[in-house]
RNA sequence: GCUCAUAUAGCUCAGCUGGUAGAGCACUUCCUUGGUAAGGAAGAGGUCACCGGUUCAAGUCCGGUUAUGAGCUCCA
């Protein structure tokens, strides 16, 4: 007898074990058609396996998320199913469930193209239609050990050396597929329908930059074609906003061989770039923030005595003087990045423990020499412009530092749109600098500042960095993609290196704690995201140019200029089209480049003295004076409305 | 840095198995002076990323370099 407690505290009783899909057809017929597998006292269990003694039962519904992985993951067995019937001498490695999908590596000599994937997908599509069972087998070690030695897959007995004496090792039988598996996996084919192969590229096998290069081919599945569909259209939604696209569309920015993972910023761009700075520049300055400059070619003794050159020489440009015309020959490096340079400033002169804190903030320009792999538009640079700051302070005033901190940064990124922020708390890692006792205080001070903002946080514990704990901020985009942008690091490290410090009240010397922070994070990301965000429809107070006046014809130039002339003094970022062309054909024009408004003069409006304004999204706002529409731009750009 | 792919006019791209380049948009000039998302005509634009090789002949085939893309590794 065995009885079965079913989610809704329900229980069902049967007279000798029973498998998980036979309990869903006792049910009902429409429940076991969209059984995928059962969750048996918290654990995942395929829809085959046994219930022999009394247990609690959840099934695993098609639709349900976990669900859903397992479609994943039998798909990714499936591909493994056409792929060997195609190319019998592939060798499979491993293929997971990742975020929307899965993956398999295989090391093959033959490299996939496009095309192969699409022949491997339609094989698969008809391996799928035909609704075969998947057989699950619980196998001694020898067993599969033999079965993979005979099928020459060396790396499934890689991995079977790296399971666990006592874990027991499940067989999937795809017909004369076999995998690997913890499982679960569905029962039947017939739960594949909606998935797709996407691309191929290179992979590691165990993540080993040493080892060998694998291929791994990325798919997608889902529950149903409408899912897929939705999922596709995304990624050509997120394909479209590409801000290295749009860069280009718009005129921003473009990059060049000459200087690989460095902007060459264009007018529309940098004024993106300048607003931006000029934005954060009037936050810090209200914050209490003092604006410094420091030199970007620093001698290497100093990189030295912060401890760089020791562990980050590999990421620095280095520069050395002609001998020619230095009496000495010395080594610099180009700042990777400003701290150590702001202590210097800070050690100018003796600083009381009445001057703490003290908060300098610089938009310092860093060169980084990235891998050439990993270059990628504005989101990884070689040259960023960081919005970097250091405050100096002592142990006890970490807490309201942090908290002001995290205050100025929500408003921020509200201000930029992002509405959502995530906040993770990384801790103590096992190789680390200072005592347990500034650690604790740390950690408490920065949790206990987080706290007081009623913002949700997630603690990362050991993932400090070894010279003080941090706060990582993560925003997510219009398209839901998180972004990691603001940090703040505790340090009490570099201080103590280059010979900071402060007299306190019991007049002696001592080392103050560094926080590094960023609202930003590098300008050149920043603005890669805000792209992307608003899909290069910047808000009013974001877009390079606000208005452009056009002419209805020859006869209007003059008085389109004026009016221009007369916006341009008001502060706004307004140009002219004065070209011999058709008033819709400009006007299409400047659309399609995202100018917010456009401004139309003709006989009718030269004899009202009005402007006849349209918006980018093709709205007339009909006619106004010129000082009706200042007001509408004042205000908007006075509440950076989106 | 690693694997694979890509590099043709300002932009987006075509150019089959080798026979010294083509479209659309943009640009220039002329006509048109036109009222809310493309008016017409003509014209100019490319050592086919760079270096080397094979060949009577290379945008096309081969090798290398650089850059870019998809990932991997990295991001103290």
């Amino acid at each position: 007898m065995v009885t079965i407690t079913l989610p809704d505290n329900s229980k069902k009783s049967f007279d000798s074990s029973i498998s998980i899909e036979d309990v869903a057809a006792h049910i009902g017929k429409g429940l076991l058609k969209a059984t995928v597998a059962g969750k048996v006292d918290g654990a995942l269990k395929d829809g085959s396996d046994l219930l022999e003694k009394d247990c609690s039962l959840e099934i695993i519904r098609n639709s349900d998320h976990e669900g859903l992985e397992i479609i994943r993951h039998s798909c990714a067995h499936l591909f493994g199913h056409a792929l060997k019937q195609i190319y019998p001498e592939a060798k499979m490695a491993i293929g997971p469930v990742i975020e929307d999908g899965f993956y398999y590596d295989i090391d093959f000599e033959k490299k996939l193209t496009e095309e192969d994937l699409q022949n491997i997908e339609t094989r698969m599509k008809e391996l799928a239609s035909t609704e075969y069972k998947v057989i699950k087998k619980i196998v001694s070690r020898k067993e599969a050990i033999k079965v993979f030695k005979d099928r020459k897959e060396e790396y499934k007995l890689k991995i079977i050396e790296d399971i666990p004496e006592d874990e027991i090792i499940a067989l999937y039988y795809h017909e004369e597929y076999i995998d690997m598996c913890k499982g679960p996996h569905v029962t039947s084919m017939r739960h594949l329908k909606s998935f797709k192969l996407l691309n191929v590229s290179g992979a590691y096998w165990r993540g080993d930059s040493k080892g060998k290069m694998l291929q791994r081919i990325y798919g997608t599945a889902w529950n149903t074609d409408k899912e897929l569909k939705q999922y596709i259209s995304n990624l050509e939604e997120a394909s479209k906003r590409d801000h290295r696209k749009l860069g280009q569309k718009y005129d921003l920015f473009h990059f060049q061989e000459e200087a690989p993972g460095m902007v060459f910023w264009h007018p529309k761009g940098w004024t993106i770039f300048r607003i931006l700075e000029d934005y954060i520049r009037e936050k810090l300055r209200i914050s209490g923030y003092e604006e410094i400059k420091t030199p970007e070619v620093v001698d290497r003794k100093l990189w030295e005595k912060s401890g760089h050159w020791d562990k980050y020489r590999e990421n620095m440009y280095i520069t050395e003087i002609d001998e020619e015309h230095a009496n000495e020959k010395r080594v610099n490096a180009l700042k990777p990045m400003s701290c150590p340079c702001h202590v210097q400033v800070y050690n100018q002169g003796l600083k009381s423990y009445r001057d703490l804190p003290i908060r300098y903030s610089e938009f310092g320009s860093c060169h980084r020499y990235e891998p050439s792999g990993t270059l990628h538009g504005l989101m990884r640079v070689r040259q960023m412009t960081q919005d970097d700051g250091h405050i100096f302070c002592s142990e006890d005033q970490i807490e309201e530092e942090a908290g002001s901190f995290i205050n100025i940064l929500s408003e921020i990124y509200r201000e930029l749109g992002f509405d959502k922020l995530d906040i993770k708390l990384s801790t103590r890692p096992e190789q680390r600098v200072g005592a347990d006792e500034i650690w604790d205080k740390a950690e408490k001070a920065l949790e206990a500042a987080i706290n007081k903002q009623s913002i949700s946080y997630e603690i990362a514990e050991g993932e400090g960095a070894f010279y003080g704990p941090k706060i990582d901020f993560v925003l997510t985009d219009s398209l839901n993609r998180e972004w990691q942008c603001g940090t703040l690091q505790a340090d009490f490290n570099m201080p103590e290196r280059l010979d900071a410090s402060y007299v306190g009240t019991d007049g002696e010397r001592h080392v103050p704690v560094m926080l590094h922070r960023a609202f930003l994070g590098s300008f050149e990301r920043f603005i890669g995201i805000l792209i992307e965000q608003y899909a290069g429809e910047f808000p009013l107070w974001l877009a390079p140019i606000q208005a452009i006046a056009i002419n209805i014809s020859e006869k209007h130039a003059e008085k389109t200029k004026e009016i221009t002339d007369i916006l341009k003094n008001k502060g706004f970022r307004v140009n002219s089209d004065l070209r011999n062309e058709k008033i819709a054909y400009k006007i299409r024009h400047h659309s399609m480049q995202k100018v917010p408004y456009i401004i139309v003069l003709g006989d009718k409006e030269i004899e009202s003295s009005t402007l006849a304004i349209r918006d980018r999204k093709g709205s007339d706002l009909g006619s106004m004076s010129l000082d009706a529409f200042s007001e509408i731009l004042i205000k908007k750009i006075k509440s950076k409305e989106v």
